[in-house]
DNA sequence: TAGATTGTTAATCGATTAACAATC
DNA sequence: TAGATTGTTAATCGATTAACAATC
């Protein structure tokens, strides 16, 4: 039976890891979807996923019930389930702020509209950039950045500006109403309880994959 | 007392939490460092990293006690043991592939050159990109990527190319002895166990910012 | 039906927090 | 010295894994 009513019903919320894994399962749901595999089992896909199956069963069970005993899951659904706890199935409307090559990266990135996200604005600090159009959008003065949230509807805030100015923007858009930041500077932004904020670890990876590179050289010279 | 040699000798390896912090102590306290603050305690520093103190003394005792009782720890010191830790302290070689605008990104992110990593080469795969010169660097043709790491020495490969192409770029990088992978396409290489990747998830990311943002909104309607 | 596999409860493992002796 | 704070050990909490009754 494939109901959507978490038997534990979450008081405490659901563990950062669990959300973190979700997308996972989008990617190789929709692998085993657009190879079109019709069924699957927690052995299966936690396999292919190196995790273990209890954990797979375990993290969905958060959600609710979306396989059938002695069969597994039928792969559509399970993704259909997915899409839907993830929240892509309805239309996140986003703007951008910073033109530069990080934010043209993600303008371009045309996977994003079909999980459901639609940039509705680009917005930038400099003249030479305000007026071009980039993907079919005109890039605004980011001066307008407040009117325009004023009178359109945005859910998410894209910030690929300089770290010193991302707080401010991060201002902007909390009090423009946007739901949620998708954060590209390495700076930990101040906002309400109530806007989400995703940081996007870039330079700390960076970091870390030194640190993994670099203990491994040591284990090996002192070990 | 300041020692590097962990009390605790790290039979498992160290805690993937633990090694996701590094960065963040580096950034916090090389802000500190910036304003010319002198010392800090395991209290003050981890208010303002919101974490507890407990974990943050626990966390460095993975790598040895760099502090003094009854004063903390002296910022600059700390500092340079995260960064030795981090291995930010020696030259990192890298090689970029894939010049689109996320490539670009990195390549004109200054930063790094300053925590030591060091850009040698870039390749694409596209002619009209081959031969143009970006940040004084001038865009080699990737079907010469596996002899130039023959001859030269590179830490890292970076992949900044399409989902498609990363596992064959992946594949040169291993081939030419790269110690590291950063990798910015949402597919899981396949690498021997001595080479380090590191998966920077942007569009996951931006999958959980909007599972959050329908997390709140349902939970508002419902609860 | 018999075999397979789920959803969930119980057991284990690891990470975080609390507490405190050591000591600057 | 007395007060403060570390490094570390013990206690708690949460997440992962194992096991199994329910059932397709």
């Amino acid at each position: 039976m494939r109901t959507e009513n978490p038997k534990k019903t979450s008081p405490a919320g659901i563990p950062a890891g669990v959300i973190r894994r979700l997308p996972l399962y989008h990617r190789y749901l929709s692998d085993l979807a657009q190879r079109e595999v019709e069924r699957v089992s927690s052995r299966e896909l936690a396999a292919r996923m190196k995790m273990s199956a209890s954990q797979l069963r375990q993290d969905l069970s958060w959600f609710g019930s979306f396989g059938q005993q002695g069969y597994g899951y039928r792969v559509d659904d399970l993704l259909t389930a997915v899409n839907r706890i993830l929240g892509l199935n309805t239309t996140n409307r986003m703007v951008l702020i910073g033109a530069g090559y990080l934010g043209r990266a993600l303008i371009n990135y045309e996977n994003f509209y079909r999980k459901g996200f639609l940039l509705t604005a680009i917005f930038d600090h400099d003249p030479q950039k305000i007026g071009k159009s980039i993907n079919g959008l005109v890039v605004k003065d980011v001066a307008e950045l407040g009117d325009f949230l004023h009178e359109q509807s945005v859910e998410i805030g894209i910030i690929t500006v300089p770290d010193f100015a991302a707080q401010e923007i991060a201002d902007l858009l909390v009090e423009g109403g946007v739901k949620g930041i998708w954060n590209f500077a390495p700076v930990s932004l101040k906002v309400p309880d109530d806007v989400c904020v995703e940081h996007v670890h870039i330079s700390e990876s960076l970091m870390v994959l030194s640190f993994k590179i670099n203990q491994r050289a040591s284990a090996r010279d002192h070990g």
